[in-house]
Order: structure tokens, then C-alpha cells, then sequence
DNA sequence: CTGTTAGCGCATTCAG
DNA sequence: CTGAATGCGCTAACAG
């Protein structure tokens, strides 16, 4: 009663290689030759077996092909992160676009996956050294994640967003990052040139390299203008709106004459105005706010943010390519990269 | 022998289902079984190919197993739309986080895809036909879009969101919708219901069926109460914030004493607030906003917006469920199912 | 309960 | 240039 594992399983039993060839008249190999570039094929047996596969509606079982080729070409991207923060922040919809678009060029297909608990995380090794998935891309990754070494370990290819640990640099985990350190240490001495002095920070979570990089930033930029960074002038959030205004809002309870705040996401100081305005700070006459990100709605907030531009398409594009061209063999100059960021000047700074 | 015979296989080999079975000293046949459920296999066998298995390392090949049972227990997710707003627009992640939830369930993996021009469109069929899908899943169809159809008719089941044509009808397309129409005209009731008389609507895209249907709510709702839907009252958005703020500022400009605005989404009721705040109409005293959705943003949002909620994880999960027990081959009692939405009062309306 | 056999559809040797 | 043969790793049907 139940359709088993037959041969036919579509309603009218798909054109394979076979058929084709029946129809053009050859054998499968050339028929298969012919369709894969057409090199060593005579032109008459090429354009018959074209022909054949058109009529037929042909497409390649790429089960198959897999099994044959040992590749699937497809890269999975997995998200570390609830897939509410996946769809809330921007930063991950331009990595996304920007992986795809650099995947389609290369022929490759994008398979989505969500990596919460461990449960997933298991499933996600288990699917990719299944063979289903020629590379890994990995996204948001918090320290003590042990997908990357683990997917590594299997054979897979890795590529992360975002600096990784020693120990997955020495284990073969590819990266690139934008220059972290750098764009805040950038935002900070701007703060400083425009005459600020107490300059606090809502950072990322502090189990990632993106979060501790631009405190460090911070630090620097602080200590090199001889001033103290506070433990009281770091706040941490979580990159969401919501946990920047919660920052902010501690901030301005226990530091009340802080007159700039640098935040580490386009998000989180959206949260953070929203706590200034709540406590009647103007922005930016009593409180300047640097953003990270340049996301679309930092250009769109009212008074618009300035802000640390990380290409984050390219970071995505970066990617992609590095992965692809590990997975062909090519030879790849970098294995890390740092992309640059630049700071975006507009009303709130 | 050329290929490394070693049961411990290095990177290069990974562990086949014969080398289990060796080291389990069964056949090939049994080991299979074994790992399958284990029904018609001796205890003793059972735990030693399960230990075998298990000293390996083995993962079964995922391109091996699809090939012989013609199925690869994954199915696609194809957003017709920019990847821009996939991400933008709350719904999608919504839809998306049920389906991955459901899919999860069933071990089934999801396959993102984006189809906004034909090349992507020919790539996703192509990709589907290869036995690479199961199944596909279509969100956001706009009217005159080949997909479902053509999909169908290679034979590949389909599940989208929101209602299709009669052709795609029977041709064997399923569906899931919300009751766009009944929740538009609650919405619209509703305003009548609290005295507001002139009540324009900002609608979605003209080449939806999600478009149409609450536009179809809302002209039902004002002739009922011997109102006249006026073209006037009536402006088209493609459900983006800006598109919201764009067809309020020309309603205001037409009809200046709207005293009601019943809006297709969230994000364009979003929008068009921004509108009513430049123009400086008060909300609700001036002008009452109904949105549709019920998204997050709509309860943060100050004042918060009174709105048609649409379960959207439901429907996710709902298309998913479907899906899945279609490609089982299980009982499917409804093939078209209407989810109840209800309205949400706030304070806006 | 088990080992054996026969494909699944394709790419790729090897002879001609 | 081409056809025939081989194997990718797995499941299912068929005998024992």
C-alpha cells in the first residue's frame, strides 16, 4: 500500500542518462560526455544527444552524480543563533545575499540550517559528512561552539564568519572578519576629535570575537588619549535592539555625565537612542552615538547614525569563495582575511 | 586495491556500510537492517554492528541511500522575492521558523532558495527534478509566476503560502492561507463599530492573492454598512515600510479627512504612521490605524498597533506538515486549509 | 533471522 | 572519437 523505494517513483518515471541515449541513438558514455562540456564528442553525436536530452525534458539525477562524483555541490550555511535573531538583524540578511550570489555563480546551492541546541548541532555534522554538503559556512559562532572543529575533524571544509580559536586555526578553519579592532578604535577617536571625553560602550556578547575585538578597540582608542576605560563605561548586549536599550539605559543610571557612547551594532543603537530620548538626552548635543554596521536602518533613523561600514555583502561574498575554491582544489592565497571598515560620519556623531 | 582498505579510515576514506558490516562480522544485508530500525535482526547482531558502527565512525552516504530510495529527505523553501525583503519583512521569518521547526521533527532537512529572475527560477526546477528535493515549499508567489505550476507538472508535490489560481488548483497545488478576506473585514468592522466613516485602506501588490483578498475584506465590510468603497480610498504598497509611508502621504494628500486607515501589513502600518506623524494627524484621535500581521514591531511600536493576527508560524508549520505527509505517502485530509486570524485591539484603533 | 543478488543513475576508466 | 564495462554506497527483494 505504501509507495516503497520503486524505480518509478515520479508519476511518469524520469528520462534518465540511458534514455537519452537510446533516443539519440549513441551510447551512455557519450551521451554523458556530450553532456558535460562535450569534449571527445563528434558534433553530429553531440548535437543528437542534445536534441535527445531537450525532447526529453533530461535532467541529471544528481543523486547519482553525487554518489559518483563524491560531490554534491552544495555548501550548507549554518546559523548558530535562534532563527529570530537570524531574520532581526540585517547584518545576517547581507551575508546571506551576499553567499548566495557568489554561490549561484559558482553553481552551487545554498542549504539553510539552524544550529541552536545540540541536538541540531549533531544533526548538522551527521547531514554534512553524509556527503550532502561539499562545505560548511559558518555564521555567528560563539566561543565554546564546537561546531567548527568538529565539522573540520570530519573532512569538512569550514569557512567562518569572524575570528576563530587557536586551536580551529591550527585545526584548518578558515575565516574572514572585517578589521573589528580597527573600526572602533576608528569611531573612538572620532568621539575624541569632536571634544568627547566620557565615552562609554554597549558591546557584543562577550563569548565573541566580534564583541571582545571592538571593546579592545575601545580600549585602545581610550588609552592612547590617556583616558581610563571604566568598567563602569562597558555595558554588554546581545546585537538586539532591545538589549541595547537595556544598556543604555543602566549606563545613564550609574554614569550620568557620559557624553558619547559607542555601540557595537546599527541595532543596538537604535535601542540605545531610544533610552536617551526616554531619559531626555538630545543626540547628538548632550550624547553622541557611533553605531557599527551601516545597516539600511541606520541611514533611515531620524536623526541618522553614524557609523562604522562593515561591507558585510563582502564578507558573505569572501566567503563563499574562499569555500568554493577550497572545495575545487584551487589554490587559495589567504586563509584568513581581514576585510577593512570605514567610518560613516552622519548626524548622531 | 588501490583504494585504502584500512577499517580506520584516515580523511580520505570515509567509512563505508561494508567495512561496518566486516567489522561487525555480518553481511552488508544485516548491517543495513540493523541500522535501519533493526526489525529481523538477532539481538547479538544488532548490538554488534551498532558497536561497529558506532568504533568507526560511520555515517551512512546520503547521496547512496537517496539514490536507491529515491527520496533525499530534504525539501526546498523558495522565497519568490528579494532576499532584501525576505529578511526585512517579519513574516518570512515567522513562516520560516515553523517550517524549520516542523521539518526538524520529521528529519527532514530545509533547502533555502531564492527565485527573483527566471535563470533562478530554471535552476530551482532543475535542481528539485534532480531528485535533490522531495518537496518544495513557495512563499510569496506573485500572480503570473510559472513555479508552482511547472514544479508540479515535473512531478515535484508543492505546498505554498497562500492561495493559487484554478489551474494551479488542478493541477495539484496545495495550500495554506490565511482568512485575509474575513480578518480585512473584522478589521474594517470594527472601525465602523468605533464611528469612523471615512476608512481607506492601503493595500498589498495587485498580483496577490493575499493582496487582493483583504482589499476584497475591506470593500465587503464598507458596502455592508452602506458605505461606498471609493477608488480613492483605496492605495496599493508592496508591503515594505517605505511603500506604507509613500501610499499614506498620497491618501492624505487626496483625501484629507480620512479618518480610518485598515492597512495590508505591519510594516507598511509602520509606515504610514510615519506619514500621519509629518502631517501631524494625531493616532487614533485623527486618524485610526488598523495594521495586519500582529509582527512584533507592531506591539513595540509607540502607540502599539492594533492589528489582524495571522498565526504565521502556524502557517509555516501547517505547509510543512502537509508537505511532509504528502511525500510519506500519508493521509491528507485537507489539501487547501484557511487558518482564523483575529483581531488584536491596541491602541491605535 | 541471514547472506546473496540486483539495481538506483551517473562518470569514467579501458579497449577498440 | 566511441561503446562496453566498472564502481560509487546503499536498500530491498530473494532465497536459504
Amino acid at each position: 500500500m505504501r509507495n516503497v523505494g520503486s524505480p518509478q517513483a515520479g508519476p511518469a518515471g524520469r528520462p534518465t542518462l540511458e534514455m537519452v541515449a537510446a533516443v539519440a541513438g549513441v551510447s551512455r558514455g557519450t551521451a554523458s560526455r556530450a553532456l558535460n562540456g562535450g569534449a571527445n564528442v563528434s558534433p553530429a553525436a553531440l548535437a543528437a544527444v542534445r536534441r535527445a536530452a531537450d525532447e526529453l525534458g533530461y535532467r541529471p539525477n544528481m543523486a547519482a552524480r553525487s554518489l559518483a562524483l563524491g560531490r554534491s555541490d552544495s555548501v550548507g550555511l549554518v546559523v548558530s543563533e535562534t532563527d529570530e535573531r537570524l531574520f532581526a538583524d540585517p547584518f545576517f540578511a547581507a551575508v546571506v545575499r551576499g553567499v548566495h550570489s557568489e554561490l549561484t555563480a559558482a553553481g552551487m546551492q545554498l542549504v539553510l540550517t539552524f544550529s541552536q541546541c545540540d541536538e541540531e548541532r549533531a544533526q548538522v555534522v551527521r547531514f554534512a559528512v553524509g556527503r550532502h554538503l561539499d562545505g560548511v559556512l559558518l555564521i555567528s559562532v560563539h566561543g565554546d561552539d564546537p561546531l567548527p572543529y568538529s565539522l573540520v575533524r570530519a573532512g569538512i571544509p569550514v569557512v567562518m564568519a569572524g575570528r576563530g580559536t587557536e586551536q580551529e586555526r591550527r585545526a584548518g578553519v578558515w575565516w574572514v572578519e572585517a578589521d573589528n579592532a580597527g573600526g572602533a578604535r576608528t569611531a573612538v577617536q572620532y568621539l575624541l576629535a569632536i571634544g568627547r571625553r566620557r565615552i562609554a560602550t554597549v558591546a557584543g556578547p562577550a563569548d565573541m570575537t566580534v564583541g571582545r575585538d571592538r571593546v579592545e578597540g575601545w580600549r585602545q582608542a581610550l588609552s592612547s588619549a590617556g583616558l581610563e576605560p571604566e568598567p563602569a563605561l562597558l555595558r554588554h548586549g546581545d546585537f538586539s535592539e532591545l538589549s541595547g536599550r537595556i544598556a543604555a539605559e543602566a549606563l545613564l543610571e550609574e554614569v550620568p555625565d557620559v557624553d558619547a557612547i559607542f555601540v557595537a551594532s546599527d541595532l543596538m543603537a537604535i535601542g540605545a537612542m531610544q533610552a536617551l530620548r526616554v531619559r531626555g538626552r538630545r543626540v547628538p548635543d548632550d550624547v553622541a552615538v557611533v553605531g557599527f554596521d551601516n545597516a539600511p536602518a541606520a541611514a533611515r533613523h531620524l536623526p541618522p547614525l553614524t557609523t562604522v561600514d562593515q561591507s558585510v555583502e563582502q564578507i558573505g561574498r569572501c566567503m563563499a569563495r574562499m569555500l568554493v575554491h577550497r572545495i575545487d582544489g584551487r589554490p587559495v592565497t589567504e586563509q584568513h582575511v581581514v576585510l577593512p571598515t570605514r567610518l560613516v560620519v552622519r548626524e548622531t556623531a
